[in-house]
RNA sequence: GCCGCCUUAGCUCAGUAGGUUAGAGCGCUUGAUUGUGGAUCAAGAGGUCCCCCGUUCGAACCGGGGAGGCGGUACCA
């Protein structure tokens, strides 16, 4: 018989302890940001029509790659959403009538993306986003910034640690007109926007090969360029380098609103003590298709390693900005809106990578020593739970050796011992296994090792409930 | 997708310029302790040397193909 191999498909991680609970912390403590600022929240479900999500190949009747999709037996496709933005953008025209203008709602949930994993980059991840709708910029703009760095904070972020690197697809729409790049023009156009985005890590010797005939990276990958002339190519990398935006657009309509937009939005987040942490950063771009108006993203300022130690390279740990033709694919109508996103998973690695999470403590072991006595344990671990603390009776039949073991690897804290001694004496014993922890430190001799009981008492059974408080607490 | 590196015990990795019984450390199990985890000592279990095809008297090792992992790059809502 054939039988299957215990595997797990790449990109899809099992999690657990220490990690989940820092995660759900991190979540709660992220949504109660949003909350405060009157953000409630909606939960929508996690697959959608493929044609809702706007994932259909553009001229075929396939979903695009990247997403995961099957047909329902209606042949409808569904896919399984890539964010929580998608998902808004149907709801919000769905029931575009009875909401509230502006809406605000925050969203918690699992998202999939079907490509090639990475360092800190899983198909399956987790996303807590904010957005309000019928809001215009600037000011729910400087909002939102302004909560998603709190809410970075909340997450455990270090002020030092991070940098929200603010753009505008506006001012960038200006920067093509005025170098001669019809915007409307998706292949030239993006193609000179993503080398604009490579500027932090290629630097201006790279991102002038992708901007004319194209470039070879170090590992032998080719990449075609926008085959722009050296003076476009100069231009660009002048606006890049250039530390007024405003300055680049004489006269260009959407490159000066787009640049004056974005003062607007750094003058009141520097009103309100924001202003050092949030920098104009020309090669911050994000998705072409999507967003219209300011935009921005979260980069950890510190080195992320893997567990082999090297340095890798890592994304941004959350993004946002405004997305005012959306919902229009819905409804024909404009509804300006912008949001931000924490990539939760993300976050999470990065943070592991700087300190290692801390267990907690396991649950209070109580052995089985006596067949007979099973429901003196239980009754035991029942008084315990009453008291609030968490208690386990051992299950199975192993010997005493194999249930200490067993305790030590759940990481418990105190073992409850009543074996056929103490029950006669009407005694309970409890053993602190911490305390043996740091007592075996310093022992190195069989004798002294089984000599010495450390952090073990004895105490009548009537106070064992207080004892173990006592020690716990 | 493209490029590079890697794949030997549960984990981390040695290995022989093709030769019979493939190793270490850690971990695991058992014992020293007939009622005590973690230190120490001893013993033991555990391997299709990633898979397939080929070369060879003989392949974990050489050749070809494939799969998987890692990293970079492209794409990334």
């Amino acid at each position: 018989m054939q039988r299957p191999k215990a595997r797990k498909p790449r990109g899809f991680p099992d999690r657990s302890g220490a990690e989940l609970v820092t995660e759900r912390l991190m979540l709660e403590r992220i949504a109660g940001v949003y909350r405060s600022y009157g953000f409630a929240e909606l939960q929508t479900p996690a697959f959608e029509y493929t044609d809702a999500l706007g994932k259909f190949l553009p001229d075929v009747d396939r979903p695009n790659a990247g997403v995961f999709s099957l047909q329902d037996d209606d042949e409808q496709w569904l896919s399984l959403r890539y964010d929580l933005t998608a998902p808004l953008a149907r709801y919000v025209a769905e029931n575009m009538d009875a909401l509230p203008r502006p809406y605000r709602r925050y969203a918690v949930g699992t998202v999939w993306r079907n490509e090639k994993p990475g360092p800190g980059r899983f198909r399956e991840f987790t996303q807590i986003d904010a957005d309000a709708c019928f809001a215009p910029a600037p000011h729910a703009d400087a909002e939102i910034i302004m909560m998603f760095i709190d809410a970075l904070k909340a997450a455990g972020v270090e002020d030092s640690d991070v940098e929200i690197r603010l753009s505008s697809r506006r001012v960038m729409t200006g920067l093509l007109d005025v170098i001669g790049v019809d915007p409307e023009d998706q292949a030239t156009a993006g193609t000179v926007l993503r080398a604009m985005d490579k500027y932090d890590r290629l630097g201006a010797d790279g991102v002038a090969l992708l901007l004319g005939e194209g470039r070879k990276d170090d590992s032998g990958d080719y990449t075609e360029g926008a085959k722009l002339e050296a003076r476009q190519i100069d231009q660009v990398l002048r606006f890049m380098e250039g530390s007024d935006m405003a300055d680049a657009f004489a006269g260009n309509q959407a490159g000066t609103e787009g640049a004056e937009e974005l003062q607007k939005i750094v003058s009141t987040l520097t009103e309100l003590g924001y202003g050092n942490r949030v920098k104009l950063d020309p090669s911050v771009i994000r998705g072409l298709d999507y967003y219209t108006g300011p935009v921005f993203e979260a980069a950890l300022t510190f080195d992320v390693e893997n567990e082999k130690g090297q340095v890798v390279q890592f994304g941004s740990v959350g993004s946002g900005g405004r997305y005012d033709g959306l919902i229009a694919r819905f409804k024909g109508q404009d509804v300006p809106s912008v949001g931000c996103s924490v990539g939760v998973s993300r976050l999470l690695t990065a943070l592991a990578s700087k300190a290692a999470f801390e267990e907690a403590d396991g649950p209070v072991v109580i052995l089985a020593l006596e067949e007979a006595e099973m429901p003196r344990y239980h009754r035991m671990a029942q008084a315990l739970r009453g008291e609030g603390v968490a208690a386990e009776v051992y299950l199975g039949g192993a010997g005493m050796k194999a249930q200490m073991r067993y305790a030590d690897k759940r990481g418990a804290s105190l073992v409850v011992i009543v074996g056929e001694d103490e029950r006669k004496a009407g005694q309970v014993t409890i053993k602190d296994l911490r305390a043996g922890k740091e007592a075996s430190q310093n022992i190195d001799s069989r004798e002294q090792w089984t000599e010495e009981r450390p952090g073990q008492e004895t105490v009548g059974e009537g106070n064992f409930v207080e004892a173990v408080t006592t020690r716990l607490a």
